[in-house]
DNA sequence: CAAACATATGATTGATTGTTCATATGTTAG
DNA sequence: CTAACATATGAACAATCAATCATATGTTTG
């Protein structure tokens, strides 16, 4: 089944050389591939999942968060940086108070995704 | 537009508490989100996420992986056990040689809807 | 059986990262 | 203007992690 004609040596000399260049012609940019894996990056990190979480139900306030999930208002700002650079949390200013919720609806989707390959 | 007669100070002590209740009512297990930012992490590294992109092409060996990005076999051959590990791909036996490819679509969905995020 | 080969694994190490503490910025009330 | 408050930020430290090196497992060929 995986018969191409390739050589069955490996070691960095004979590998499956069609297979393999047919791949590497139709693979992403390596800057493109980078920046998804740190788009993924974001969202592997638990604290920074039950943000987006929370999020899914109400714009919440820093404090709001903080105490949602017993953490240090300091901690929650520093996740909140890092999810707003990656752009999938928007903020929201009101006086001294600041209002944070999801940024678009790929958010959601991938949230949900990830849940349905979990869930089996 | 945030008004919902709770108390707007803050220090752990006054959040938004009807808000929060609702929210925390809302929320999956830790356990369920644990995992799922666990899933995540998987995708959050270049590395990985090169092996999955190539993988959306053709099956291939763990030389041709590591041929193809330019890495030594022992690296793939980790990474590839962490993807195993995540079910995300999945190894076919042939002789020596180890074939892997993707467990399922929802790699597939998952990975093209965070493209569809990096591309705006 | 022994040698060659493909892959897997354990230990180590340099780099990355999340939290904490202290402090800065910016806003509102008196 | 000053005090109280909400959030943001910088430095530091502990924990996590990906690549490397050396070696082990398991398969095929002669």
């Amino acid at each position: 089944m995986a018969e191409n004609g390739d050589i069955e040596r490996c070691g960095f000399l004979c590998v499956h050389e069609d297979t393999v260049r047919l791949v590497t012609e139709q693979m992403p940019d390596d800057e493109k591939l980078y920046d998804l894996a740190e788009l993924f990056k974001v969202f592997g990190d638990s604290t920074r999942i039950k943000i987006l979480y929370a999020l899914f139900e109400a714009e919440l306030c820093v404090c709001d968060i903080a105490q949602l999930l017993g953490l240090t208002q300091s901690a929650v700002s520093h996740q909140l940086r890092v999810l707003k650079a990656g752009r999938l949390v928007k903020p929201r200013k009101e006086g001294k108070t600041v209002f944070y919720s999801l940024a678009d609806d790929h958010v959601r989707t991938l949230i949900a995704q990830g849940m349905e390959h979990i869930e089996e």
